[in-house]
DNA sequence: CGTGTTTGACCCGCGC
DNA sequence: GCGCGGGTCAAACACG
């Protein structure tokens, strides 16, 4: 799987306290971990971290999800007109007691499911911004009910229309505490 | 009236 | 091939 896992520290997943600014923290999260290279954590605990095996990295590309990678683009039939290819994805996992966050951006909720281990509904959304075609799952953990999953697809390509806050203090506090575990 | 949500249907990959 | 599980569409609906 091409994901990670990450479990925020609890003083900056007081989401009810600043819900704002912990997931500005995850949007700009993608081109931190980029920049900052951290390949080399290994995933001690899958509940914790869990990252792709491919080093390199394909999400600053800046535009839509590209997957030509290294997945081979799946011919297009006419059938389908979404493309499954695979995307990576970028899964955080946040203690909030509410599943809406404010990470900035305008979403679109486009569908919601349930999934066969949870007891709650996962609730999918697409960026509305036009051409951005970012999207985020959000699902609750059943074993914790205060622990909130939130998926994210693709990167935005274009700023938020909020304010941005400076973030660094909060990455390199998580990046101790993610490589802590 | 524009924008976002709800919700059942539809689609698709995958395992049997 | 078929059924299941998960992801998406889109029409109806809600709300400012």
């Amino acid at each position: 799987m091409d994901d990670f896992h990450m479990l925020l520290p609890s003083s900056s997943s007081r989401v009810s306290a600043s819900p704002n600014f912990t997931l500005n923290m995850v949007a700009n999260l993608q081109t931190q971990f980029h920049s900052h290279n951290v390949n080399g954590m290994k995933a001690a605990d899958h509940n914790q971290i869990q990252h792709s095996d491919h080093p390199k990295s394909v999400y600053d590309k800046g535009n839509s999800y590209n997957s030509d990678e290294n997945d081979h683009a799946k011919p297009d039939k006419k059938g389908g007109k979404k493309e499954t290819n695979k995307k990576r994805r970028y899964a955080f996992q946040t203690r909030s007691q509410v599943d809406i966050l404010d990470d900035g951006y305008r979403w679109r909720k486009y569908g919601q499911k349930i999934v066969k281990n949870s007891k709650f509904p996962r609730s999918y959304y697409k960026c509305t911004h036009k051409g951005c075609n970012v999207k985020k799952q959000i699902q609750r953990n059943s074993r914790n009910e205060e622990i909130v999953v939130t998926t994210y697809e693709g990167m935005h390509t274009h700023p938020t229309d909020k304010f941005t806050d400076s973030f660094d203090h909060i990455f390199a506090q998580m990046q101790t505490h993610t490589t802590a575990l």
